[in-house]
RNA sequence: GGGGGAAUUCCAGAGCGGUCAAAUGGGGCAGACUGUAAAUCUGUUGUCUACGACUUCGAUGGUUCGAAUCCAUCUUCCCCCA
């Protein structure tokens, strides 16, 4: 269930509820546990401290390792990673772009190398939507081909055609899985996903296709692969139109404290992004006043915390000195901190964006934060 | 006391007459990262008035057109025998 509870401009205010339970205040920050955990030795447990509302998986990994039967041996993901908040499990769409080398697409599906032990695993609209079932996640995402930048528009034409193919197909299975009476999550919901690279054309006649297909969320995929960030928000002002006013949109795997800002404005309602994990593990940390590079020199024995005003679990106790000790004597403490920093950024970041939308005041937050949270400090 | 070995750029450690400002690691410094094959990857790391020049390979003195590389002496460390 979605609604809107208040536009300004473009930009939406929303609630989104799952059958699992928990509301979701809208715009979002999905933060991504990929394996069923954030990486960095972070866990549900500690999601829940800082503010996170919705985490992402993905049926890829979780396919492989440990297996989506075992997973829903243990009671599904939910249970398994022991969180009770909505999950988002990703199709395994993106590891056709991001394995590109071990993979071969045809039109019943994708045929896989596993980047762990190269034996070859098969997987189409039906295996994910089976594994993505198995997970007993609260939103399945459609499985479909993320397209490498640059793409020809032949290329791209062909691949979101097909992409349109393997959302009927995923729809099908999708419901046939729900409705067996031994299913793991009956309520669980499919977002369909928008492509057709950095082609106006494609994307709006994809999106018009799979609006027909009556989704309960639409997501715009295969963007943030390289192109610039103007491009981006092209494709989002041509797309949006054409996206359902009444379900959730869903830029996936976007982006910058700026992207989300920009994204936001321009109508959508969930993000997820791997930047405030990884970049937190390779200690470039974002706060209000910049991003914080804290293996720099000039935090040697600097004793502010890395933001004065935040109040994550890292701030509130530990300077950028020892912060930045921890990283060079290789302490997997700092990774934690520095994660948990992040996602408490990337949450706090989305909260603000709710409020100003709530008091009216997003067009003023955007002016003051947009292109401005990446520039170092 | 006798015999043997070694000293290389921040560290470890290659090099054994020219193609050596000197491999490779590590450390240092900086950068990248956007639905996670990422606790990863990239650049850089003698000095300068910098597409060239200058000073380096324990010290000093030699041999040679040319030495980190060969010789002599010295210094320091390590090993073995007494």
């Amino acid at each position: 269930m979605f609604k809107v509870i208040k536009y300004q401009g473009r930009a939406r205010r929303g609630q989104f509820s799952c059958a699992h339970g928990g509301v979701v205040q809208t715009p979002v920050f999905m933060n991504v546990g990929t394996q069923g955990a954030i990486k960095g030795g972070v866990s549900a447990h500690d999601l829940r401290e800082i503010g996170c509302q919705i985490e992402l998986s993905n049926t890829y990994h979780l396919h492989l390792r440990p297996g989506d039967q075992v997973v829903r041996t243990m009671g599904g993901l939910h249970q398994f990673m022991n969180w009770d908040g909505p999950i988002l499990t990703d199709s395994g769409g993106f590891q056709v772009f991001s394995l590109a080398s071990l993979r071969k697409i045809k039109e019943e599906g994708v045929t896989f190398a596993s980047h762990i032990d190269g034996h070859r695993i098969f997987m189409g609209p039906e295996e994910s939507m089976q594994i993505q079932s198995n997970l007993g996640s609260d939103i399945a995402m459609a499985f479909d081909e993320c397209v490498e930048n640059p793409a020809t528009h032949e290329y791209a034409k062909a691949s979101c055609e097909r992409t349109a193919r393997w959302l009927e197909r995923c729809v099908a299975e999708h419901r046939r899985l729900n409705a067996l009476p031994d299913t793991v999550n009956p309520g669980q919901m499919l977002f369909g996903i928008n492509q057709g690279a950095t082609f106006p054309d494609l994307r709006v006649w994809h999106m018009d296709e799979i609006a027909k297909l009556n989704c309960d969320g639409y997501a715009i995929g295969g963007l943030a692969v390289g192109e610039p960030a103007e491009v981006m928000y092209d494709i989002i002002d041509a797309v949006e139109p054409h996206m359902p006013q009444d379900k959730p949109r869903y830029l996936m795997g976007v982006g910058t404290p700026s992207n989300i800002i920009e994204a936001v404005s321009r109508g959508v309602d969930f993000f997820d992004c791997v930047m405030p994990s990884r970049n937190g593990r390779h200690g470039k940390l974002f706060t209000w006043e910049g991003t914080v590079n804290i293996l720099n020199r000039k935090y040697e024995t600097d004793p502010s915390p890395v933001s004065e005003s935040c109040s994550c679990p890292c701030c509130r106790s530990f300077s950028k000195a020892y912060l930045r000790h921890l990283f060079k004597a290789d302490e997997v403490l700092a990774l934690r901190l520095s994660v948990l920093h992040n996602l408490w950024f990337y949450n706090e970041l989305m909260q603000k964006l709710r409020d100003a939308l709530d008091a009216g005041t997003f067009d003023e937050f955007r002016a003051k934060y947009s292109g401005k949270l990446e520039q170092r400090v």
